[in-house]
DNA sequence: TAGTGGTCTAGACCACTAT
DNA sequence: TAGTGGTCTAGACCACTAA
């Protein structure tokens, strides 16, 4: 047996009485001092467990209101943002890389705007083809703000990936993610080996560091590619 | 100014000294008990902050170990899986839907494994569009458990849509989701008012009640939706 | 204004694990 | 086995807000 102990067994009770619809949706539960006197332990351990619940959007909680049991559950997701290497690895299989082109070019003004950057600033562009198994994994668009790069790039590009070096490099504060369907354009059918017009899922991600902006970055997956989680 | 007070203090100063590498990826960084005496604090107060840094990535954290800065930054993001509904109203558009065809069928054998029911088992199968503004935004094609139904459907659909219905009347405890990309069918293109091919976003659900499965649901959305988080 | 959640404290014991 | 994080306690004060 392992029945939870502590925080996580009044958490389990909590979501039982709200399956078995003992508090059913919109409900007022019992204030956190009533629990802790049913439970026999602490407040601040009732606390802790509906504390959870309510960041994983089970339960509102507003101060002098009470909590409640959420009438519309926004279920909070939460989604892994592995290194490209370690995603591959982690299906067991073999991961490599082949750098398709580095230039230093002035980026659309949709680039440049969605970085913060004065149109006409000379960016790094890398574009990045990801294998698993010598099979075309990833295709990786990416410009990069080279200010943010004390001794510009790295010599060897053949250990690492520039994102994993980057993430060593350029420790990152904020940084937003977007996912997006779109059809594979001729280039990126042709470095995927797919058909034109396949459906790809699209990664876009932007980086910064307090204020400077680091990188933007496309990621491409061929198709069976699926992003999994669990609520 | 709005400084933040107490953990959150904490947890910004640990990000900041992360972000100008006093302390680098992959080293280790002083105890809770030690940070507690630099701040001044409890220890249970730097526990919370670090606690939270760890749970998103930013730190990696082992009995005895001790506490360092993570090399490979896992990130995660967080998700909000919100009710249809509220989404397209969310954007300022007007929401309505349509049913287009309610029956009851024998799924396929995948879906009846997925959700871990006997092969022959009957559902009800529901395909619904979805509309923002009156343009179609979204098509639904979901298997329901009519065994979770203590009283059948709704007899008014007009209100609610079957999602929203559910959340209210049978409380998940589990589910999980997953993402991916997918080509439309010429029905989906009909529906979704898009050409043959094109690149749909699809979501795809599965919710159970303890051990009574609930629902899979394939949600295909139109070219141009995306799915935005912060890291 | 009073009720409720949010957080902090000082101390304690325990669980895990590097050595 | 000893060091470190994980959690709990009992009590306190504060912040927010419904009534």
């Amino acid at each position: 047996m392992s029945a939870p102990q502590g925080w996580e067994a009044i958490r389990a009770e909590v979501l039982r009485r709200i399956d078995s619809r003992v508090w059913a949706p919109g409900a007022l539960i019992p204030t956190e001092e009533d629990l802790a006197a049913e439970f026999g332990c602490a407040r601040a351990t009732v606390n802790r467990a509906l504390r959870e619940l309510a960041l994983a959007g089970v339960l509102e909680r507003r101060r002098k209101a009470g909590t409640r049991v959420a009438t519309h559950p926004v279920r909070k997701a939460t989604l892994d943002i592995p290194v490209t290497r370690l995603e591959v690895v982690g299906r067991g299989q073999v991961y490599s890389f082949r750098l398709l082109a580095q230039t230093k070019a002035v980026p659309p003004l949709a680039v440049a705007s969605r970085l913060g950057l004065a149109p006409g600033a000379t960016l790094l562009h890398l574009r990045t083809l990801h294998f698993a198994d010598a099979k075309p994994f990833l295709y990786e668009d990416r410009w990069l703000n080279p200010a943010v790069l004390p001794e510009g790039l790295p010599p060897d590009l053949a250990e690492m990936s520039i994102n994993e070096w980057l993430v060593k490099t350029v420790a990152y504060t904020y940084g937003d993610i977007s996912f997006s369907a779109a059809n594979a354009s001729p280039d990126e059918a042709a470095y995927l080996d797919v058909a034109p017009g396949a459906a790809l899922f699209i990664t876009e991600r932007t980086t910064w560091a307090g204020e400077a902006p680091i990188t933007l970055v496309r990621l491409a997956y061929g198709p069976g590619y699926r992003l999994h989680t669990q609520v």
